[in-house]
This record gives C-alpha cells, structure tokens and sequence, in this order.
DNA sequence: TCAGCAATTATGCAAGTGTATAATTTGGCG
DNA sequence: CGCCAAATTATACACTTGCATAATTGCTGA
C-alpha cells in the first residue's frame, strides 16, 4: 500500500492565492471546460479536498479568480504611467502602449478574459465583476482625458472616452491572437495613430519607448 | 408503458439546419456548458440519439454551428450596402452603422461569440474557422478604405485597417453588453465620428437612417 | 513533550456527460 | 398493398464531474 502523501501546512492566505493562481493557469492553458477541481488542484500541488476547504465551492474559486485576474490586469495598465508625467497627452499615451504590450496584451491575458467574458453571461455573480472592473476601467480613460483639449463638454468626454475604450479594447483582443502575427509595436504605433487622431491631439510623439526585452530576466547588471 | 414517440421524417439538409440552429440557442440562453447533446435535441424536439446520426461527434456539430454563426453574421453586416450606392465614404459609413445596429450587434450575437472565441483557444479546428473569417471581415474593411483620399499606400491603408477594425469590434462588444445601456444610436453616432476622424474624412453625414422598429414586426400595411 | 485541533489527504457517491448500439417506425417504391 | 432501407427513438455504458464525509497528519501552545 502506498503511503499517504507528505504535505506541509500553509496559511489560509498563501493557500487561497495559491489556489486561484493554479485555477487560472489551468484555464490559461486547457480552457474553461479543461479546468476541473482536479485539475486545478493537481496544479497546485494538493489534493482536490483541500480546495472545497478554501472555497465553499468552485464557483466560488471561480469568482475569486476573475476578480484578482482583472484587478491585477487594470493595476498593471495604470502602474505604467510614470507619476511625475504631467503632460496629458503624454499620460494618455503611456497608459495605451502599456496597454498594448506585454505583460497586459498577451496570449495568455487574453485567454483568461475569453474564458471568464463567456461564464459572465450566464452567472450574474461574475457579470458583477465584470462590471465593477470594466467601469473602473473606463473612466480611467475618462479621467486621463479629461484635461485634455476638445474635451469642455462632458458629452464631448464621454463620447471620446467611449471610442477610445472600445479602439483600445479592440486592438487589445486582435493583437494578442496568435495568428495576426503583428510587429511587436506595430499595434502600439497604429494606437497611438488612430486615437490621436480621435482625440486631435498628437500622440505618437509621446510614445513611450519598448521595454527593453534584453534585460527582461536580469535582476542586476551582469 | 408508454407509446414510443411518434416522428416525422426529414430531408438531411433540413435537420442538420434545424439541429445547428437549436445548438445556437442553446448556446444563447443558457451558455456553452449548458448546451448539452440531450439539450440540443429537446430544443430541435428530436432525441439526441439523431445528433449522432447527421454529426460525427458534438465537436463537429460546434464547428458547422460556428461557421453558421460567422458567416450569417458577416453577411448581415455586408448586406446593408446598397449596391447603387458609389461613394466609397458613404459606403463605409452604412457598414459601421449596420455592424453596430441589430440584428448584428446584439446581446444574442456577443454572447454566441464569446462562447465560441474561447474554445478557439484549445480547438485548432475551431481556430481555423475564425481565422478564415476574421480573414474576409478585414479585408472587407479595407477593400471599403481602399478608394478613399489618405489610403494611397498599402501600409497606409493597412494600418488604417487594423485601426478601424479595432474599434468597431471594440465597440460592438460594448455596445451590445447589457449593462451599459446606451441610446441605440449613441454608438453609431460615436463609431462614425471617430472612424471619420481617423481615416480623416466625415462620416457622420453620411449616416443612414435605423431602420424604422415600428413597422419591425409588420409584414405590410396595416 | 505531547495533546488537541485545524489542515490536509483519501475515499465514495450521485448526477450528468458523450457516445455506442439495438429496437422501432416511417415513407416511398415495386 | 406490403416490403425494405433509412430515419428516428430507446436504452445502456463507461467516464468525468463537483461535492460530501471520514481518516490521517502536521503544527502549536501549554
């Protein structure tokens, strides 16, 4: 007879994080129906009994993952405009690329909003989510806008801040699907075209550089 | 014991139709995991054992019902050009409105499509099909950019392209997503003022009228 | 050190899934 | 009419799923 597994106890947090990040990863690369109980806790490192005593059900590990995958998803978008940057237009323009490049438009990223997009139609606990994250998402666009020229109304804003979210959310999803295999920044440059264009503001001179992906796993100079 | 349930014969064309179009409504009412074989065949009013007689797996009853959606919902989007219409502004402009009005943009429709794009993600099969698609839905965009002033280089035009098809599939997604309940026309409105802006030409003047929802329903005068 | 409790594993279960196969009915054709 | 292939129904099966419950183990505090 095999002997019972070894295992080490964690606290309720790391757990539960542990939890969710293994539940995302097995979307991420199995899908939706891929992304069972099993599943998720092999993942993990557990047994599947150890998930129904940190979730009261899967739903439930459900709800906690979309809500931590699109926290950290806008957290990561904002997070790129850098605080001393006052010119509006040059705000606007670093929170598109960052938008627009990784780590926030990837594959990966995208196959989790697929997944989750799909539930929320039918789970209206998840469609709470949805919109708690997409409101906040918008007027973040809103807000950067506002100090901007053309914007005087807020009818002016609102329209303007429609259109630049459905442009950027557009180009998100196309640009990460694998098969319109884009130049890197190709995506970056005709965002910034076309929303400067929106907007009449140039913001392609503001366009933040790359991200220098030579230094990407470097903690420190070598 | 109860009678063993009466039928009626049909055409192999007939009942394929009849068993995609029941899996599409399965699909829109109650989500992809709800759209069970046994589901399907009750909403078709058949057995499921017939399923398997027209559809060598549930696989390949998703696929055709994915093109089925797909192409049907092209050629809606297509339709609603006039052919006697020649100017290529105001032929552009009828495209985006008629994307962004029902039939196309719809709850119904951005909920089979969410459906479907997930398990693109972990169906090769299903992968081609949108590929082909979004294929013919880009290139029907820039074929209407084509004759229009500021696209006279290829890039140009293919960046212009990439840009429009970014928000008008942003927009659709937004618009359609019950939540937030825009005017039925605020959209359209929106979509021509910023496509306009980008390709640089006015749009919004060539706005075709909604169709008219009081004689939806009426087959002729009353 | 050791008891006790929470964390974790192990096992079982009822429901639902897709699919395979056998049994019937239907409609057309001679 | 009567027959037969094809269409359709009915039944069964093996498998997976989420969840519940019992059995153990690791840790901590006295």
């Amino acid at each position: 007879m095999e002997p019972r597994k070894k295992f080490q106890r964690q606290g309720e947090e790391a757990r539960r994080e542990q939890l969710i990040q293994a539940a995302l990863e097995a979307i991420a690369e199995g899908g939706f129906p891929q992304a069972t109980v099993r599943e998720i806790a092999l993942r993990a490192g557990v047994t599947q009994g150890l998930i129904r005593h940190y979730f009261a059900s899967k739903e439930e590990l459900t709800r906690e993952a979309y809500r931590s995958f699109m926290t950290e998803m806008i957290a990561k978008g904002l997070g790129a405009i850098p605080a001393e940057l006052t010119d509006p237009a040059a705000r606007l323009a670093c929170f598109i690329a960052a938008t627009l490049r990784p780590p926030v438009m990837t594959h990966r990223q995208v196959t989790l909003w697929t997944a989750f997009i799909h539930r929320t139609r039918s789970h209206p606990d998840l469609a709470e989510i949805h919109n708690e994250t997409y409101v906040a998402y918008r007027s973040t666009i809103q807000a950067l806008l506002e100090r901007m020229p053309g914007t005087e109304t807020r009818s002016g804003a609102r329209a303007l801040a429609i259109a630049l979210n459905g442009l950027i959310d557009g180009l998100w999803l196309e640009g990460a699907t694998e098969e319109n295999k884009f130049d890197p920044e190709e995506i970056v440059d005709i965002a910034l075209m076309a929303a400067g264009r929106i907007v009449e503001v140039d913001l392609l001179s503001h366009k933040p550089a790359p991200a220098d992906a030579s230094r990407h796993d470097r903690k420190g100079p070598p």
